[in-house]
DNA sequence: CGCATATTCAACCGATTGGTTGACGATCTG
DNA sequence: CAGATCGTCAACCAATCGGTTGAATATGCG
């Protein structure tokens, strides 16, 4: 069926990808910028954001040689309607919010809240 | 880091499993009654399942030769959570929701409600 | 016991993924 | 203009993925 769920959802399943989403929830951002904290090219930190940006997880807009990458989360909008269509589940349950919050969110490389 | 929503979220992004995950949310079934609407050998939905089971977001028992299948939402709600941090939305949109239900949800082989 | 049923295992296959490198096209700047 | 910077493209690579088939392992049943 391949529907944009597919692409959404593989778009997520990386780390390198939703770090670089947790990056732009700060602040828009250049290629270049995105790509200084990874230990990795700038090349497939390109090829990493054109996935996010065909997922409708980001966009992307040039500037004079720049290009700017703004996070999108209307697409993360249906990924999580989906879920919730599983929702046996409240809203959501603060024990798991706050361990989960410990262990992924705050598992920064800066180490910032 | 290599997370435990690496695995939650690649195991989403297969039609096939989310379908998978849709028939479950209706029953506990055996993996041949799994297997039966799909168009594919049984081991690859075994497969399938094995993976849905490694991310937790299903459990497998075996009474006498015959393994149940069941949905596990909580894994589901880390990867909710997840996407919550995102959050600039609001819980959910109804005419997100509306539009998506028509799309992805309702279309499904037998065309049920 | 002997056969059918339920499920997995193992080997294999082509396609995709996540990464590399080097060359390239644009754009800014001195 | 010349040189630096920004970003993508193309070719390549090893690893993983989603599927197949055939054999193997339990378990249930007459």
């Amino acid at each position: 069926m391949n529907s944009a769920l597919d692409i959404v959802f593989a778009a997520l399943a990386d780390p390198t990808r939703r770090e670089i989403l947790r990056m732009l929830l700060e602040d828009d951002m250049a290629v270049t910028d995105v790509a200084e904290p990874f230990a990795m090219s700038l090349a497939a930190i390109s090829k990493h954001l054109s996935i996010l940006a065909a997922a409708g997880l980001i966009s992307q807009e040039k500037r004079g040689r720049v290009k700017w990458c703004k996070l999108e989360p209307d697409a993360l909008r249906a990924a999580t309607v989906w879920m919730q269509s599983f929702g046996q589940f409240e809203p959501v349950n603060l024990d798991a919010f706050e361990a989960f919050l410990e262990r992924e969110l705050l598992m920064r490389p800066d180490g910032a809240p």
